[in-house]
DNA sequence: CCAAAAGTGTTAAAGTTACACCCATGT
DNA sequence: ACATGGGTGTAACTTTAACACTTTTGG
């Protein structure tokens, strides 16, 4: 912000919002993307991306995250927070990205700056709703296909930030999990987000004896083995 | 980026760098502040601010970030990195503040949204330099005077980072040291950072056996106690 | 009684914390 | 000799990592 350069060399680049939501199946972790167009394999364009929007005037970027999340689960307080901003200005080159938003915006776009968030969520039916124009749809994250922009490299990013969460943080990995759950449910999520097994008896010390989970007089029923023990998450008890 | 919206709602915001840079100068943690016009206690406009300037066309945000360093400083290859967006539609809301930007930019500001950067440097007499048109000197983030937008709020979470990092990763803590250093300076940064005393053998089972600290065979001259041991920094053994 | 997953404890190693004395130098 | 900071070790405790058997349930 310095007066000399700002008005010869400087212009202003479109700022967007894009989030990526991250959810737990019960098997894999998922990402939950936007379709935006009929689901061609040979379409000219990629179809697939982080739901996101320009941001609109007046609007806070953490509002503007919200508000995507909002709009695709349906429901609120999602926990959501910043990750980084993505501003290479050959981000939006791929001549395939450039069709679409030229379709899509209607004027020559030079350049999107993108703030990116971080967000985990429960899946559940609600969020498989589809909306008007586009569709979202949860994507393994192991299995990511081809995507619009830079947003495979968001992703891939976002999710070394969610490892070192889930280690620093493990609190918040219970967004992505029903309101009740067994160990093993909580253990494979841990898995997933750091990529190998872990030993069943030192994650039980790690996580299971916080004051924050609280077990519960539910177990399974109808398994052929013995029944796991339900537990649940107490807000109120995180202490970091 | 959905295209129902963007054509109605939305608009572009200003996009600005700003570096927060950081030194050490043998006693206190300081950060490089720049002065637009005078030094008058009285002036109509917070006149210290983040070094920064709005982002050139086809210009990436970190070599913004290393372009401004390089302008202040006059050297290349600082630790830098990204560290946040800033975008709340009113932190460019104080009238102070207005009054400078209108003068400055000679049009309405609308909004800026500002990609906050972590800079750390060895403090030496170029960085001390006077540019054409402005001023950048070095405050004690311990007495900060008031700034102009959020670059208080900016610096004070930017503190908090490098508290973590200093721990996770103290290896980046040498950028801020001289070329030789003694034990005690290399505690002395650490202890600035996080704010208490630290324990000197403690801390030399930390820090002065990493691979890294390579002892010299040089010591203080002229003091009036045991002369201190000299150590560098040897960037090639950093591990993770 | 078999298959399948649940649940639970110990030991060794590494790391962390708290704490105190002698050494080298200049005045 | 004294004032000043330099430099070093140990013991208690906590944390981490590796590792295996018994329990419960349904088929």
């Amino acid at each position: 912000m310095q007066a000399e350069n700002t008005t010869l060399n400087s212009f202003d680049p479109h700022v967007s919002v894009d989030c990526v939501i991250l959810g737990y199946d019960g098997e894999s972790l998922k990402v939950l993307l936007s379709r935006q167009g009929e689901e061609d394999p040979n379409s000219q364009y990629n179809s697939l991306k982080l739901p996101g929007r320009l941001l609109y005037a007046d609007e806070d970027l953490d509002d503007a995250a919200n508000d995507i999340l909002n709009q695709l689960t349906g429901s609120q307080n999602h926990y959501v927070r910043q990750f980084r901003a993505f501003g290479s200005p050959t981000r939006t080159n791929n001549p395939k990205d450039v069709l679409w938003l030229e379709n899509a915006i209607k004027q020559k776009i030079g350049r999107i700056v993108t703030i990116a968030y971080l967000s985990l969520v429960r899946i559940n039916n609600r969020t498989h709703r589809t909306f008007a124009g586009h569709d979202a749809a949860w994507y393994k994250v192991s299995e990511l296909p081809e995507l619009a922009f830079d947003h495979s490299t968001i992703i891939r990013e976002v999710l070394k930030e969610l490892e070192m969460l889930s280690v620093q943080q493990p609190h918040l990995i219970f967004e992505m999990l029903p309101p009740k759950f067994t160990a093993l449910q909580l253990r494979r999520v841990h898995e997933q987000i750091c990529g190998h097994e872990l030993d069943v008896r030192n994650f039980s010390k790690f996580i299971m004896n916080k004051p924050y989970i609280v077990p519960l007089d539910e177990w399974e029923q109808n398994v052929s083995h013995r029944a796991a023990r339900f537990y649940k998450f107490q807000v109120g008890k995180v202490k970091l």
